[in-house]
DNA sequence: CCCAGACCTCTAGA
DNA sequence: ATCTAGAGGTCTG
């Protein structure tokens, strides 16, 4: 039996339904007959199965699957800096955000946070996000690890692989391959991504390559470094800044945050401030030909109202557009996944306890190639 | 610099 | 069942 491991929460810091459904990240599994979560995840230079739960609001367990034991402590730490538990969520909504800021008075941050996650594969996985849906980005995810990545185990009959490196998509991905398993016009993306990359980075680790830059590089030129892979244009780079370099003050702007700000905060723009920003980015190339200087402003102007955690904030007003939009109810943010498991949708109350009121079943693919219906039951069906 | 279109597929909803 | 609009954008002309 699988012996887990808790990892103590403040209460309503963290939601593992919330944050690991709301469109972050992209490949953990939800496994209705068990109510826990499963994915892989690269410790230092180790990968690792992992499985984690949520038992109430006071904590999450976690497991480690196969290969050798490693040590207990190690991975919840990893752990508490994958969650960024050291980020007190509550009391950001509270001194920061809701003081400075009318529109935030009445939200609820309902334990939605922003996780710490491996720079390659961010950039990877957001390269996937260009015009896409959630649960295909999801699929198209697995697909590139149980193509491309190496298998690490398998367990319910769910097959475990590692997200491939630049060099592994390099040498055993092509273009037409990954056309032929879905990637649409992004094959093109993936493969001169990988192929700069591994021109790029030298001998360093991929994510110890992009990790670097924030040593001796400002935001901008960050985000115009990442601009230069094909597939990366303002928005990709920003979610990668966000979710896979821990830069929380970085606002992703996309179609839901620009309408929030048009139509919650009323943005118009202002000529003197683009002006402004082209002399700022004359310098930085990429930058300059690829951003909308519109969308660049919301984020200008988004950062300044909510500070140094304003990524975060985004996050939170993110869950909730999108949530509403994919047809969930406006107090709860679980969205339809294309997941073959049971997804809670959750509902808060006045005292802001979750409460489970509804569930629906639905459909997934592990490895992104089709399934036997009877294998996929197998899988998850108790 | 700004503005259209095009772009691959697939999924959700009608 | 079928069918169609639209999906956390980016690139090109």
């Amino acid at each position: 039996m699988i012996k887990f491991h808790r990892i103590p929460i403040t209460p309503g810091e963290l939601s593992l339904d919330n944050v690991l459904q709301c469109g972050q990240a992209f490949r953990w599994i939800y496994h209705k007959d068990k109510s826990h979560y499963s994915t892989t995840m690269r410790f230092g230079n180790q990968y690792h199965i992992l499985v984690m739960k949520q038992p109430d609001n006071t904590c999450v367990e976690f497991s480690v699957m196969g290969t050798a034991n490693p040590d207990t402590a190690h991975v919840a730490d990893h752990l508490k800096n994958y969650f960024r538990l050291e980020v007190p969520l509550d009391k950001l909504l509270r001194t920061e955000w809701a003081v400075r800021d009318s529109n935030f008075k009445m939200k609820l941050h309902r334990g939605v946070r922003l996780l710490s996650q491996d720079p390659w594969e961010t950039l990877i996985s957001y390269i996937c996000s260009s015009n896409n849906n959630i649960s295909r980005i999801t699929k198209m995810c697995h697909s590139l690890c149980a193509q491309f990545g190496n298998k690490l185990g398998e367990h319910d009959g769910v097959e475990y692989y590692s997200f491939p490196t630049s060099d592994e998509i390099k040498e055993r991905a092509s273009e037409e391959k990954l056309r032929s398993l879905g990637f649409g016009y992004r094959a093109k993306f993936i493969m001169g991504t990988a192929r700069k990359m591994v021109e790029d980075r030298r001998n360093l680790p991929d994510s110890q390559y992009l990790e670097s830059w924030k040593d001796h590089l400002t935001y901008e030129q960050i985000r115009d470094k990442f601009m230069a892979f094909p597939g990366v244009g303002p928005k990709v780079a920003d979610c990668v800044c966000l979710s896979g370099m821990q830069m929380d003050d970085v606002v992703p702007v996309d179609v839901h945050i620009a309408r929030i700000a048009q139509r919650d905060y009323k943005f118009t723009l202002n000529k003197s401030k683009i002006e402004e920003l082209q002399i700022q980015y004359s310098d930085l190339p990429v930058t300059r030909k690829k951003v909308n200087y519109e969308l660049d402003l919301i984020r200008i102007m988004f950062k300044e109202k909510w500070g140094d955690f304003a990524g975060w904030a985004q996050g939170i007003l993110f869950a909730q557009e999108v949530g509403k939009t994919s047809g969930a109810t406006s107090e709860g943010m679980i969205k339809k996944r294309s997941l073959e498991v049971e997804i809670k949708v959750e509902v808060t109350d006045t005292l802001g306890q979750y409460q489970t009121v509804e569930e629906e079943s639905i459909e997934y693919s592990v490895t992104g190639r089709p399934k036997r219906k009877s294998a996929k039951r197998d899988s998850y069906e108790s």
